[in-house]
DNA sequence: CCCTGATTCGC
DNA sequence: GCGAATCAGG
């Protein structure tokens, strides 16, 4: 694999969407390995991880609270997937990739977290970012100098 | 067995 | 630097 800028680039972009790292390396005709691999290299931020090396250093993370019930466990929301899920009013809901190819799929917060949601923005055309995602998603080779720790 | 990400180490 | 093999967990 050739680590062109381009293809960091879009190393970079996938890593921030959130995307799981065979999926990186689906799209981009690589092996997860080689996605983890040059991630773990570049010191991309760790995302969730569904594991942890816990088992060493005697430290852990102090458990979080689990969820005693999922909510799509419970009678109520059995009882609503008779019917079409209904948005709330004044709810922007969309599915992802996104409704449409101009609305902006950049990802806000935390990827698994219900406060996770997407920019509604107006994607630019021909990009799947609003004009100041696409700005931090696609970086001049030459001016992304300080980017990424 | 499917998946996830992390680390190691020969190349 | 690269990434397959391997590890560790869900």
């Amino acid at each position: 694999m050739e680590w062109t800028a381009e293809a960091i680039d879009q190393l970079r972009a996938y890593w921030a969407e959130g995307h799981s790292t065979a999926e990186i390396g689906r799209r981009m005709g690589i092996s997860k390995n080689a996605v983890v691999g040059k991630a773990h290299r570049l010191n991309l931020d760790a995302r969730p991880s569904p594991i942890r090396r816990e088992a060493e250093a005697g430290e852990r993370p102090a458990a979080q609270p689990r969820r005693s019930s999922s909510p799509a466990r419970d009678g109520a929301s059995l009882r609503r997937l008779e019917q079409p899920a209904q948005p709330s009013a004044g709810t922007v809901v969309r599915a992802f990739p996104r409704a449409s190819a101009r609305t902006c799929c950049w990802p806000l917060g935390e990827p698994g977290t219900p406060e996770f949601r997407f920019c509604s923005g107006d994607a630019m055309t021909g990009k799947p970012y609003c004009q100041e995602h696409a700005s931090v998603a696609y970086v001049k080779a030459r001016d992304r100098r300080e980017d990424a720790a």
